[in-house]
DNA sequence: TTCTCTACTGTGAACGCTCACAGAAGCATG
DNA sequence: CATGCTTCTGTGAGCGTTCACAGTAGAGAA
């Protein structure tokens, strides 16, 4: 019986008594542990067996050691927390890439680069090697961690299109353009006729591209562009809010509307109700997100689905890949329309 | 210049090139690196400019190596998930979490025990040393992934008091009962004299404490136990509206309702609601959490706040200390009264 | 002077693994 | 029977640290 002190661990089994135990050498059982080619059968199943018996769990440290790789990676949140912890889909992502990683049993490492020290000191944890790639969520305006990393030539995944970045960078994004498209032609076809819209921030691309759906359909419907119809936001319910205000100012006929998120489509229902104006039967809204805020309104918001769940996986898949050498990858993925009272 | 491949990173410097820059031997840079007893200043100053300019970090696996530990440590959910990362001080602890470790230059590994292969592979994974110590999600009821760790000596927090485990291992909770108490007693200083409560689970210690401290109140202001006035739920808003119908029917001159937590108390606003009771005027609302929720209601919620992100610092503190070879330890923390709209 | 003590420094041996290499065994080919 | 090829196995070196130990230098005491 061995004496273990209160909290005490034994050190445990090594490869080297697993070697004694299925009586091959060292190089055999990590062969086995490999992959296990050039390994004999006999060899491969008296290994696999002095494992069992052992308990044997390789040490991560060593191995990491002699092949320089980490296998584990990192999660990187560079813009500020509190918004993004706050945000649903956070969430989803977040998980969603922890257990895409379990799969392939690397662990995920949270880092929270919220102030400039912590900026620096987890740029310099990642490019001494201490993970194999990050998966970043980050505003990409210019983000100098990003940079820095991108430089260092650590294999970086993006969530969203980054912009101001090479196309060294691998992103995973949903098809904004798309999912607007999908949402202004579901407006047009339940007969409204004069659509506006409360674009996102158009520094960032998804602001972009959701104004080009936008635009896109209603020129291929035959409309001219009609500038009244269109105000800018911030994706803050406030910004939603003072969005609708502004258009019913401007275009008082206005019979349907695109909000380019939840939250800010939240602020228009606000407004809208304010004005006396019924939703649907007056001005149909259409959000986009599907974030809780679209159940939780009055009506309930139809809105634009981002696949989050695919989006984490699909960022794990490239960020391995461009570990094992190959070329950064751009993923667009498909977006769906979700009805529900507000159109 | 050196030649760097496509995605290439350059092996980083090592303790030997910081030695030979500071022209000392690796055995001082390593006690510079390690609090820096017995090194002459002379030698302090050298390693340190040399280790400035090479811009050398440790490599964690070579120490992990020789010291056995990991300097890593791991947030372990046991939970179902999705409760969890749907609750926003679920995202509280964890970001607390993270950052308390942060300024230790400890790495947090988000370690989600979803399904029962999950569960298998983290415990083998803390269990072999690959982390020092775990921070604790769980649902305490005889989680069989907390009772290996535990055996298997592994340094271990709870966040909220664990049920069915030795004292072995510690915890970090809010005062419940103090909460509770502080609660009734807001609401009988209000001069409602007819106090209802919907309980929690009263399998889990938070649900009796708050039950504890609600009947204690009542004893010391000289009121029987009248327990009409008494339901329990289960945390979910559908629980608090079925309570509070059946606290309707039960005691129909109840003036004010004490609801363990925020959700089921947005159940009971919508109960009192739908039964022409008017709040707070005719009956007074109190939560416990202070969720979102609390703020979505309307009327908003008066509510206890738990301390969220002392706790979370606590878990850290304490699960760093037992590490260090310290008992376990269990830390209670003061809630805080939130006075809103709904008493 | 010699000895002891303290403050500091260098050295070799590990830690547990992978990798390159050497070599053995089996089998077909010349 | 030698030769080559394929499949398999063992061995030594080394990854970058820390740690124990041995040593050096200088100060103070006998």
């Amino acid at each position: 019986m061995t004496m273990n002190a209160a909290g005490g661990r034994r050190r445990p089994p090594t490869i080297h008594d697993v070697a004694r135990e299925a009586g091959v050498s060292r190089g055999t059982v990590s062969r086995v542990l490999n992959g296990g080619h050039y390994v004999s059968p006999a060899a491969q199943e008296a290994v696999n067996a002095a494992i069992r018996r052992t308990g044997y769990v390789v040490n991560r440290h060593a191995r990491s050691l002699i092949t320089g790789r980490s296998d584990s990676i990192g999660f990187l949140l560079t813009e500020p927390q509190e918004r993004f912890f706050e945000d649903p889909n956070f969430n989803v992502l977040l998980r969603g890439c922890t257990q895409a990683l379990a799969t392939h049993d690397i662990p995920l490492l949270l880092m929270l680069a919220g102030t400039e020290d912590e900026r620096r000191r987890l740029t310099r944890y990642i490019t001494a090697g201490h993970v194999d790639g990050v998966l970043l969520v980050s505003n990409h305006s210019g983000d100098p961690v990003a940079e820095q990393l991108r430089e260092a030539g650590v294999p970086l995944v993006a969530c969203g299109k980054p912009i101001g970045m090479g196309s060294k960078v691998s992103y995973v994004a949903a098809d904004d353009r798309d999912g607007a498209r999908d949402m202004v032609r579901h407006l047009l076809s339940l007969g409204r006729r004069r659509v506006g819209m409360v674009t996102g921030p158009l520094d960032t691309p998804g602001g972009v591209e959701r104004l080009a759906g936008y635009q896109e359909v209603l020129a291929e419907a035959g409309f001219d562009f009609d500038e009244r119809l269109v105000v800018s936001g911030d994706y803050s319910r406030a910004s939603g809010e003072a969005g609708a205000e502004r258009l019913l100012e401007r275009a008082p006929d206005m019979d349907a509307v695109f909000v380019a998120s939840d939250l800010m489509a939240q602020g228009v229902l606000a407004a809208l109700h304010r004005a006396g104006r019924r939703v649907p039967q007056d001005v149909a809204v259409g959000g986009f997100d599907d974030s809780p805020a679209a159940l939780a309104s009055s009506p309930e918001l139809t809105t634009i689905r981002q696949p989050w769940d695919r989006i984490s996986a699909e960022m794990v898949r490239v960020l391995l890949a461009q570990i094992g050498g190959e070329d950064p990858a751009a993923v667009i993925l498909p977006t769906e329309l979700v009805k529900r009272e507000s159109t």
